[in-house]
DNA sequence: CTGCGTGCAAATGGTTTGCACTACG
DNA sequence: CGTAGTGCAAACCATTTGCACGCAG
């Protein structure tokens, strides 16, 4: 995603544009792998080294406000963000803590489907998401640069 | 679940039988809320003065550990604790951040089908959790008497 | 211009850790 | 008895907050 489409992304959602806002979402969907604040925070930082942390939690917290990011929860103990593109699932691997997103249109109708005939007593459902637990397999081309990245092989 | 019974699932699990760990555990099934290290540590305190805040952290993860409890995260920073009885999904509700558990053994058998027809090109599922996200439907009969239990009423 | 957004640094709060002591097996 | 478990308090660390300044609209 470049400038004018993040500048573009904030102005429909009536946000001020500043140039820590554009980094900020421009830097989740760069780094694709659910980062964590920090991971952002770091990398930003080679661009626009005088961004507060303060500001990046901030401007984190505008963007998942206005539905422009969401924020994940882990086992682990610390928040991870991701580009809201459309509905989606998470592959989860508690050994790592990588997590991916999983989009299946067929899974949602069926369990739409199953919802609407089964309803649950005292509950009101707006919407389900998945974590499906597991193990990514590796394909074993090369070595796997070590980065200071959630989500790359630890196990 | 009296003394004897979680003296029983600890030898089981062939853990040291300590006041501590019996306490705990007991504690996590007595408040079937879901409830955070802090609801734990003030409720054993009334009749076991002395326990000390890291102990209660410590037996917690043991617990875990050896699979009697599970740990859950919500969007709220910090951590739930849930005895294991069975495989079951949570019910969740964003605006009081209550959870309760949900089984579907029907449910389940339609996703383990589906994800046994459809399989995930690099990733190896080991179980899948649903999280029902919505709101719950609270009967309006008599007054909520307001408790420091996470998951009551605010909304 | 006017106030929202930022930088900075200190505060917060849940959780973890290190160490001397205790008690389970 | 020996070692795993406990109590205690300090440390940790991700996140939040308060305030003065700066810049977007």
């Amino acid at each position: 995603m470049n400038s004018a489409e993040a500048i573009e992304k904030l102005k429909q959602k009536g946000l001020r544009v500043t140039p820590q806002r554009v980094a900020v979402f421009r830097t989740v969907y760069k780094l694709n792998n659910h980062p964590t604040a920090e991971n952002i925070i770091s990398t930003i930082q080679k661009n626009l080294p005088h961004i507060a942390v303060g500001t990046v939690y901030k401007v984190l917290d505008t963007l998942v406000g206005s539905n422009l990011l969401e924020k994940v929860k882990t086992e682990r103990g610390t928040m991870r963000y991701d580009p809201v593109l459309s509905k989606h699932h998470h592959l989860y691997c508690k050994a790592t803590d990588r997590i991916e997103d999983y989009e299946d249109s067929e899974l949602d109708k069926m369990i739409e489907s199953y919802f609407s005939r089964k309803e649950i007593e005292h509950f009101t459902i707006t919407d389900i998401q998945l974590q499906i637990n597991g193990k990514f397999k590796f394909k074993k081309h090369g070595k796997q640069k070590k980065r200071e990245m959630p989500g790359d092989a630890r196990g």
